[in-house]
DNA sequence: CTGTGCATGTAAGGAGTTACATGATTCA
DNA sequence: TGAATCATGTAACTCCTTACATGCACAG
């Protein structure tokens, strides 16, 4: 194997911007919206992060300039090579195994603190799935689903959501039960 | 608000560190193995972090050396500021939102590629689900199960994992359905 | 003419990964 | 003595967050 040879660390912020890009051309403060409203709970990411990102898919030959507005503004279009990135990505790379998760970290070292503190924790976990289930439900409702492809997958990350949330709530009950 | 105000980034690989110290004292390399053995799928980890870090948990008091044996093995034990910063995480940290996931990120953006191709992904997400569905049975079964405290923080942990898995590959069967 | 929103960027630092690097001990 | 394992560390890089910083445009 070479000295220099690495390049990994999978950059998913990257494919997230490709992907917003591929479906509508955008600003970076366009982005950051979109980014606000629609993937806050999946991909969260900071205006900082965007603007730099966005930058380097330029040099890189990932998107390009369409158009020039007003105060600096840049709508960028995402090229053929950047297409051609997000769809390596989505196909041909490994996604790897379930991502860290603090809260469940925890669960683990409960035995540092009294029964008592280690049920009302579980508890919160159980109650924050709870409000999250609620959110959800709640935004199913406000959203106009269409027939289109953007509908569809939003429509199954959503429900993916929703039942991540019902198996944490589900477990976070069984779990305080076990505690006892 | 002052001008340098940030120290915050929740560091729980530290948090993950003080937890199995106050489990049990060991070396870093013995941290690895028990990083590699237990908690690979919920906070994995590299031989670079953990000196890093317990240099630094070190450096702050919250550990210190308990004994040195050969080839300048250094066992480390937690201290009661360790415990006492350990407890704090564990009870009065707000654990935050659900994490990163690369595998729903791509989900959203599957319009990029043909519904042949989104639905082998999705089908694919299902199949690694229920390899690890299988492989957390066999887990818990070549487990001896205590009554002591880990092993109930221990169950929960893996009860989890499970029903976390068998969420997501129904969710998959069901998924594959909707992109048809 | 002033505030609100639009719009873009930089700097500093923590967190995490990979690769490089070294050396001691034990066992066959 | 040679291989495997034990054992610790550094360097370089990317990713992500927070805070700092600037300026234009438009509506009231």
């Amino acid at each position: 194997m070479s000295i220099v040879e690495c390049h990994d660390g999978r950059m998913s912020l990257r494919h997230a911007v490709l992907g917003m890009l591929a479906d509508e051309p955008g600003s970076g403060y366009d982005l950051l919206k979109r980014f606000e409203r629609a993937m806050a709970n999946v991909w969260p990411a900071t205006q900082s992060q965007l603007y730099g990102e966005l930058g380097k898919l330029e040099a890189a030959g990932m998107i390009h300039v369409l158009a020039e507005g007003p105060r600096g503004r840049k709508e960028y279009e995402i090229t053929e090579a950047g297409l051609e990135e997000l769809r390596h990505w989505l196909i041909d790379v490994d996604p790897g195994g379930p991502p860290r998760s603090a809260g469940l970290l925890r669960v683990y070292f409960l035995g540092s603190v009294s029964p008592a503190q280690a049920r009302g924790y579980v508890a919160s976990m159980g109650e924050s799935a709870r409000a999250r289930e609620e959110r959800l439900a709640e935004l199913e409702g406000t959203i106009d689903w269409g027939d289109d492809n953007q509908s569809l997958y939003g429509r199954l990350v959503l429900e993916w959501g929703k039942r991540f949330s019902a198996m944490q709530r589900e477990w976070a009950e069984w779990a305080v039960k076990q505690v006892e």
